[in-house]
DNA sequence: CACAATTAAGTTGTGCACAACTCAATGACC
DNA sequence: GGTCATTGAGTTGTGCACAACTTAATTGTG
């Protein structure tokens, strides 16, 4: 019942050589490559929202702190260009970071169309915090340094692949 | 105006050994690890979504199917342990499949409380369809398969650990 | 200068992820 | 056999991601 044998009706593959696999096995293929980085991204999303539960912020908002704590106070535009987001995500974003007090807003004067987002005092305090966060992050993964470095760059240049393949991007 | 440098006013860090990074470098590396796989999830996840536009499918609803297209009629909680998801995502995203036509769902008949999900003819055909979305994938990453094998590895390795280091789940 | 194209932020709507919950069916134990 | 804990599906509420849109400011060009 469990165990369906593929039938044999598929596509037309009597064009590609197909060095080692076959239309079925890619199908399984497929499913884990995308898949396993799927994964291990909620995985960590799911340990960020243990560890994060004390400094009172999700995931994505700790990214942008990352980035105020970084470079200080910053336009909302560069905020995405660093986080690869934008406004329609990180508006709200940072109205709830406004809310609880971390974060303001105040419009360039130079350019009206821009905002700057700064951190308050209880902003600047969180940072330290936070330092602890990352540690915690980095033991439980119980990776290497030099592996998670070089984890880093092979994602870092399949990112760079997939973005240069999605056209409008 | 734009590169604040940090002002050393930090947490104690007299304790620790700290062989080659300090607790500014750790800030600044997690934001990097997590963060790439991040960024490439989502990555991943525009590129799927321009392939998987003429399936009418989502990533998420994909991912699904391939379960479906594997495993035939399977229990919503079977589905959940294969994807790593609960009924609170699953019961919605079937239900759109279902609206859809590609799924339907049917109450089991020894055990009352699961309900089992099932490909409808739709659903079948869409198979043939799909063959071609895991080569399309493949080759716009770019990468060698042997480097996708290993990166997979990795990924599951961490994915594992991540999973073992969160308590409840 | 005027006017079209571009740019930045924000809004709206859809779908996913997940916590916390309800409800009904099942299983365990006395 | 009756009671209670557990299990599977589903619902509700919050937040993120992103497409498509609106609005206002800026820039480019005739």
């Amino acid at each position: 019942m469990t165990r369906k044998p593929c039938p044999g009706t598929l596509v037309s593959m009597s064009e590609r050589p197909t060095p080692t696999l076959r239309e079925e096995d890619f199908l399984r293929l497929d499913g884990q490559i995308c898949f396993a980085l799927n994964s291990a991204s909620r995985a960590f999303n799911g340990l960020y929202r243990v560890v994060l539960k004390d400094l009172g912020l999700t995931y994505p908002q700790y990214l942008v702190m990352l980035v105020l704590w970084e470079h200080g106070t910053t336009p909302v535009k560069e905020i995405g260009t660093h986080l690869r987001l934008d406004s329609g995500t990180l508006s709200p974003l940072i109205k709830r970071l406004e809310v609880a007090g971390l974060v303001h807003r105040e419009r360039s004067t130079e350019d009206e169309r821009s905002v700057h987002v700064g951190l308050t005092e209880a902003g600047t305090a969180l940072r330290a915090r936070a330092v602890e966060v990352p540690r915690r992050i980095a033991a439980a993964t119980g990776f290497e340094l030099a592996e998670i470095r070089d984890l880093q760059t092979r994602l870092h240049r399949l990112t760079a692949a997939l973005d240069a393949a999605v056209p409008q991007a």
